[in-house]
DNA sequence: AATAGTTGTGTTATATTATAACATACTACT
DNA sequence: AGTAGTATGTTATAATATAACACAACTATT
C-alpha cells in the first residue's frame, strides 16, 4: 500500500514536498523525452501549492497573478492534459478539479480521499483493491482499462471532537 | 454481491426491466411520502430507456420530443436531483451523465462498469469492496461518508474477438 | 546558421454543463 | 374555498471545456 495520507494530514515541510514533486516531474519528462515547458511547470507548481485540488479557471487566475501575460483557457487545459498524460496530475471528476499526483511512477490506479470540509485530497494506492475489483470485473466479463475511486468524507483534521489521539 | 451486469450485457426484456424500475420508484416514493410527479417520472423513464447514461441536456431534448411543452434546464436538473436524493438515479461524475439505479434499496455504495465503446453502464454492489475501503480509510484516519467508483473498459459485447463463450 | 519539421502557445469564438433568483402553478389538507 | 407547502416556469447567467486556425519556439539536420 502506498499513500500520502499521513503527510497530507500533518503539518509538514510543504516546500520540500513540492520541490520533490517538481524534481520527479523533470526526471519523468526527461526520460520520456518530452518538454516540461514553462507553462506546464507553472501549472504543476500551482497544483502543488497545497493538497487541495484546483479547477482550470482557478489555475488560470493564479497564473495571471504570477505571470505578466495572462493565458486563455485552452492553454491551461492543454497544460493539464499534458500533465495528466504524463501521470503527474490527476483529475477529480466529481470536483472538476485537478491535483498533483504524489507517486507518479506507481502503476496502481488510485483512490482519492476527499475531505468535504477542507477539500484536502489524499491518495492511496492499494493492490488489494485493484485485485478485488479485477475479480469483480472478471465475473462480470468486463475488461477494465482504468478507474476512478473517490471517497468523500472528513479528514482527521476536520473530524469533529478528536483531532489526533 | 449484487449486480445487474448479466442482465445488462444480454438481450433481455427491457420493457419489463424498465417497468420493474418504475414500480419500485412508485413504491419508494409512496413510502417516503414524496411525489413522483409527471416530470420526475418522465425523466426516470427516459433514463430507463436503455442502460446508457444520459446527460441533462439529452434528457431535456428527449423530453421535448414526447411532451408538447418543452422544459428548461432547471426543471430537468430539479427532477434529477430529486431522483438522486431518492436513490433512484445515479450521477456518473466523469461522464456528467445520469443512469437509473437498478437496486435502489441497497445500502451499499456502488461500482459502475462503464463501457468505453457502447457506453453501457452496469452496476455492482459488493460488501468486500466497502469493507476494504473502510479499512483503508481507517488507517488513514479518514471518516468516509460516500463514494464513487467508476471503472472504464470494455463490456463483453464490445470486447474484440470473443463475444460469449 | 539556414532550413524544415515538429511541438507548443495565442486567439477568438463557442459548446456544454449547471445554477441563481424570482414568479407562478399545483396539491393536499383543513 | 383558503392556505401552507411543494413543484414548476422563466430568465438570465455562471462555470467548465473544446474547436479551429494562426503564429511562435524549439530541435535536428544539413
Amino acid at each position: 500500500m502506498l499513500t500520502n495520507a499521513r503527510l497530507v494530514y500533518q503539518p509538514h515541510d510543504h516546500v520540500r514536498c513540492m520541490n520533490a514533486a517538481l524534481d520527479r516531474a523533470h526526471e519523468i519528462c526527461e526520460i520520456a523525452n518530452v518538454r516540461l515547458s514553462a507553462t506546464r511547470e507553472a501549472i504543476l507548481k500551482l497544483l502543488w501549492q497545497s493538497h487541495q485540488p484546483l479547477g482550470a479557471y482557478q489555475l488560470q487566475q493564479q497564473l495571471a497573478k504570477i505571470t505578466d501575460k495572462p493565458v486563455a483557457p485552452p492553454t491551461v487545459y492543454r497544460a493539464i492534459e499534458f500533465l495528466i498524460d504524463m501521470g503527474l496530475v490527476h483529475r477529480i471528476p466529481s470536483l472538476n478539479a485537478f491535483v498533483g499526483c504524489p507517486f507518479p511512477n506507481s502503476e496502481h490506479s488510485n483512490i482519492f480521499l476527499i475531505c468535504e470540509s477542507c477539500k484536502t485530497v489524499a491518495e492511496i494506492s492499494d493492490n488489494r483493491v485493484n485485485t478485488l475489483l479485477e475479480t469483480l470485473c472478471d465475473k462480470a466479463k468486463f475488461r477494465p482499462k482504468s478507474q476512478s475511486i473517490e471517497i468523500f468524507g472528513l479528514c482527521p483534521n476536520c473530524e469533529p471532537g478528536k483531532k489526533d489521539e
